[in-house]
Order: structure tokens, then C-alpha cells, then sequence
DNA sequence: CTGAAAGCGCTTACAG
DNA sequence: CTGAAAGCGCTTACAG
């Protein structure tokens, strides 16, 4: 019914006086290298085309498993309203990933319930294999997906499942170390690092990062990193810490930004300029912001880079059925030089 | 080998000791009340479970014959990097409306090629209906997919083909009117109207709108129709229009907004302010700007509705088989009462 | 060079 | 009450 009066490679057959399967063979490029006339081949190609014919993705799965369809499932909304500013970079580095490699891709949000049931997620496989956008690791029903030899490639790093899990995320952990050798080689030795609560891969990664950072130059990590609700935060912090000997800031960026928020506001509040009282920075982008304002130190999120190497890598998995030496990608996060880095100054 | 060495129907039938036919009804619910011992239904669901059992989608649909798959022909990226303000949210509201009614969405860029040909479009039909996102109406292809009975409706008004092609648009005309109705109220009777040459409907609509308006209030449309190509438009001829008796300024609203940024740059080249000196409306909602200023008098373009509406209307197409009523639907534009509107004010 | 056949994993009449 | 069969639209050996 839903692809009601649409040509078959049968009716092709019909038309071209040959059977179903050279039909078959015709359209399908004749992978197989078997011996066909010219006059034939046009035959076919003719009758397909004044037909209007293609192909049925779904039969074509089920017969070969191959279809030049990839899946995008995401977790929240594949177009989100809140977290837009970072994952619609990923999504635009997707699409153009996919199109270079004259690939098609669907998008899994079909999900009537709101559970990422098994259900939901073994739909995926009607692609030839699948991208999985957010945190969320629903372990067994990509365990199951894993087991079965279905494709698929997480957009962020993923340490579930005993690292079986092949993903393109971002090297938080070099990027973050990065920062903290910078403000070393400014003379800072009283740090901060605010973070926030939440434990994603792309929060541990940037800690570790920091703590790597801080060992590398000999200073301690004793009190640095800071955890935020986002409200926690205000003036008598920031003075406090000033008084302990603390000369630099470095806040952790996320889709909500609270921490970045915590920390801004709370300089706003002490009064406090940037980098003449404090030096700042920030572990990624800060978001977009109305009005004018210092480019704050930090690095830049490879997103669209990240969604194209995905798709890439998904792709190479589709062909190889599976194997890939190394299916575990982090791509560098290029530093933003900003403004709001200085010499140490103590208060 | 996609699916590896998952169980499947015929192995649970082994099992169970029963067809895998019986399997299949036992498993799907037994939709078509066939009578099944309780024993029976018992040792097939228990067998299932034991082999871990999960259904292959792409073999259900085949069967069922519904892929439950939904197109999006965008002409350009379907996650476009310059337009991205006025694609978004269409897109928000096609996934929340693709969603709701249980269906996968699958993108069909066309922009690979750069001509839309008619094997680009025709791809669409892998999915049971498609939407088309943008201006161009490749008229022959559209013409084609029509005559063939594929659903496709278009997101925005399209007069194209006489009319055949079914979409969802948004009430420019009367929203555009209504702007008109209210300079008329607060005593304007000079009036400019300031649009791009691009002639897509949503443009004519605007320019129709303004016209009907003027004239129902009895104001000529004697030169208020202005033309720019966001260059050509400085403080001079704002001061000539004030000169001529102008009182109020209205823009249209494009992807660009070339006519807005010409606008109020000649607005404050000429150092006038909004309504103090002129009053000023847009058609339609001013790009998200940076910094403050005043609210502009203007309409909401409920893209996020249009989209949704577009995917429930396909769906409808889809399931009714091409047929309906009345496939062309417009939706109201609500009024954003800003801050730029005031009585008139003759220099 | 091309056709007939089997099969992908399921659903759905239709016989028993 | 349950099984055997046909079929969804393709691909892929395998015969001619």
C-alpha cells in the first residue's frame, strides 16, 4: 500500500522483455561481473527510467543488507531547542559527511515513548548503520546492536561497554592540559576549576585534563577542582579565594553553561576584571553572548569536524562488516588565544 | 550477517515445536484473532525469551509493507549554516510532528548536484511521502511525482502547476495587512515600504498584503512600494521620504535580511529613532540581534507550526492515498506589538 | 549471454 | 486450534 503503484523490478522485466534478476543485475552495477550485452543493459536502463523506477530500501536491505542508508538516533530531539548551539555544528558536519559519500540518512526519532527501549533502538537497523548523538548509553540495547555485527559509532567519547563502543569525540583531556600549561607558564600557581556536577565523559575528560595539566608543572591539585550547581557560587567565593592566593579561574563549558554562568556572574559580583584582578578561561566556547565582552581564553569544539570524521568512520565500518583496527577517534580542539589571560597577580 | 547470529522466528518455531507461522501470530499480538491454545502461546513466548528474541525490522516492514518513513527534500543543506535562523525551527516542528505519528524522517539533500534533477528527486520516493523545504519548484520533476500519486506536500505557499501542489504556508497577506491597519490607526498617512527584489511568494504575499491594506484603509499605493538591494538605501533618502510627508517605515523580512540591515542603517546614519522621529514595523520577526533596542512592531512566522502542520498533512496524503479536500493550508502570523510604532509624526 | 530458483525474515490469507 | 504456502521486492549463486 504505502509504495502503491510503484514500478517493480519486475515490471522493468516486463517492459525490457528479460527476467527479474538481470533486471536485478542491470540496476545493481553488475557487482557480480557477469557477461551482459550492451543492447540488453540499455534495454534495462530505458524501461527503468521511463518507469520511474527505484529501488525499494527495505527489500534491498533485507536481500543484501546494504542500502546507502545511514541512521542519526539521538537521544533528545534530533533538531533540540536547548542544547541547539552544540549540536546543530554536529548535525551540519553529519549531513556533509554524508552527502560526500553519496549517502542518504535517516533520522531515528520515530520513538513514540519516551524510554530508548530496544524496541526504539532496533529500528536502526533498517540504515546500514548508525550514529548515536548524546550522552545516553542505554548499555544493553547497544550491547545487542554491538553483538549482532550492526554498525554504529557514537558522536562523544564512550567508555561503556569495556571500550567496545567505537565513537569520534573530542580531546578534552589535551585541550584542558593545554590551559592550565599556559596559565604555569604565566606565573599562576593559586588555581581554580569549576566544574559541574553532572559526570558526562566530555566533564571527566576535562578534569582530567586539568589534573594532568597541574601534575605536569608540579602544582598540586589540592582544592582546585570546585563543583557548581550553578548557584552556589557568588562574590564571597571569588574574594575568599583571592585571599587564599588563587590567580586564575578556569570554568568548564557545557550545553547549559551554568558553571560559565556561576563564574561570570560571580566576577560581575566581586567586581572583578578580567585578566587585571583574575585570569580567566574557559574549557571550550563560552556560548554565544549579546553584547560586547572580552574573547575569553579557551579552545574551540571540533563539532562539525567531528560529525563528517563519524559519518566517515561509520562508513568504513559499514564496508569493513565491522572490523576496523583502531573504531576510537578524538580529534584535537584547536586553543582560542582570547583575552582575559595575564601574569599572575596576587591581591 | 548484519544480524549475526541472532535468533529468528524458525528458530524459536524449533523450539517450541510449533510452525513459525504459529510463531509469527503468537508474536505479533495475534492481530487477525486466530484461535492459539493457551499452552501453545505460553511455550512460544517462553522459547522466545529464552533465545532473546527480537524481531528484524526490516523483514517486518517488507512483509507489512509499510516502511513508515517520511521524506525532507531540502534544495539546499537540510542543516543550513546561513539560513539557519529560518530553517530550524520548520525543522524542530517536522520532527516533533514526524514524532507524534510514529514515523522515521529521511533526509534527501539535493544539493549534491547542484541541479535538482529528476533522479533527485525522485529518490524521495523511498519514503511513503515527502516534504519539500525551499523556494525552487523544479516544476517538471514536481509534475511527474504528482502524476504518479506520490504524496508530497510543500512547506510554504506554492502556486506553481495551477495550484496542484499541496502545502503549508503562512498568512503573509493578512499579517502583512494588518501592519497597514495599524499605521492607518495611528494616523500615518505616508507610508514606505521597503522589500528585496527576490520575488519568492512569501515576498509577494508581503507586497499583496501591504497594497490590500492600504487600500482598505484608503491610502494610494502611489510610491510606497520601494526596492533595495540592501546597498543602495542610505540617511539621504530617509530625509527625502520625511521630506515627501513619510511618517512610517515598513520592511519585509527575508533569510538575508538585507532589507532590515538597509533599513535601520539608514535609519541611523540618519540619526532618527523609532517612533520618536519615524515609526517603523517589520514584516515578519527581525533576526536575533546583539545588544539591546527596542522591540520591533512586526509578526510571528510560526514555522515550528508550519512544520508540524506540513507533516501531518503528508501523513494524511500518505494514508488517504493522494486524496483530500483542501491540501493547501495557511496559518495565522500572531502580531508581535513592539515598541517602534507611534502616532505620526510629520518632521 | 540470460533465466530459474532459492532465500533474506517476516505477515497473512487459506487449508486442514 | 495449527500448519503449509504464498508473497513482500530485492540479491546472489547456479544452471543452462
Amino acid at each position: 500500500m504505502a509504495r502503491g503503484q510503484l514500478p517493480r523490478q519486475a515490471d522493468i522485466a516486463r517492459v525490457a522483455g528479460v527476467s527479474q534478476a538481470t533486471v536485478s543485475v542491470v540496476l545493481g552495477g553488475n557487482q557480480g561481473g557477469v557477461r551482459l550485452s550492451e543492447a540488453t543493459r540499455q534495454r534495462v536502463i530505458e524501461a527503468a527510467e521511463s518507469l520511474g523506477y527505484v529501488p525499494d530500501p527495505v527489500a534491498t536491505r533485507l536481500a543484501s543488507s546494504r542500502n546507502n542508508l545511514l541512521g542519526l538516533y539521538t537521544f533528545t530531539a534530533t533538531f533540540p531547542t536547548d542544547v541547539a548551539d552544540s549540536y546543530y555544528p554536529i548535525l551540519v558536519g553529519v549531513e556533509e559527511g554524508a552527502k560526500d559519500l553519496g549517502q542518504d540518512l535517516i533520522l531515528f526519532t520515530g520513538s513514540s515513548t519516551k524510554t530508548h527501549d530496544d524496541a526504539s533502538i532496533r529500528r536502526t537497523r533498517l540504515a546500514d548503520g548508525c550514529l548515536f548523538l548524546g550522552r545516553h548509553v542505554p548499555t544493553e540495547s547497544i550491547e545487542r546492536l554491538l553483538d549482532s555485527g550492526f554498525p554504529l559509532v557514537y558522536i562523544g567519547r564512550r567508555a561503556e561497554l569495556g571500550g567496545r563502543i567505537p565513537y569520534v569525540g573530542a580531546d578534552y583531556v589535551a585541550a584542558s592540559a593545554l590551559i592550565i600549561a599556559k596559565l604555569a607558564e604565566l606565573g599562576h600557581r593559586g588555581i581554580r576549576y569549576v566544574r559541574e556536577h553532572d559526570n558526562a565523559p566530555s566533564s571527566a575528560d576535562r578534569e582530567r585534563g586539568v589534573l594532568e595539566g597541574l601534575s605536569a608543572v608540579g602544582l598540586s591539585a589540592r582544592d582546585v577542582v570546585v563543583r557548581t550547581d550553578g548557584t552556589d557560587l557568588g562574590s564571597e567565593q571569588i574574594h575568599a579565594w583571592r585571599r587564599a592566593g588563587v590567580t586564575a579561574v578556569v570554568v568548564e563549558e557545557t550545553d547549559t553553561g551554568a558553571a560559565f554562568d556561576a563564574v561570570t556572574g560571580a566576577l560581575f559580583a566581586a567586581g572583578l576584571s578580567c585578566p587585571a584582578d583574575l585570569s580567566l578561561a574557559v574549557l571550550g566556547r563560552p556560548p554565544t553572548r549579546i553584547g560586547p565582552g572580552p574573547v575569553i581564553t579557551g579552545f574551540e569544539v571540533p563539532r562539525r569536524e567531528m560529525g563528517r570524521r563519524a559519518v566517515r568512520l561509520l562508513a568504513e565500518l559499514v564496508a569493513a562488516k565491522g572490523e576496523r583496527p583502531d573504531p576510537h577517534q578524538l580529534l584535537e580542539c584547536p586553543p582560542v588565544d582570547g583575552q582575559t589571560l595575564g601574569p599572575a597577580r596576587s591581591r
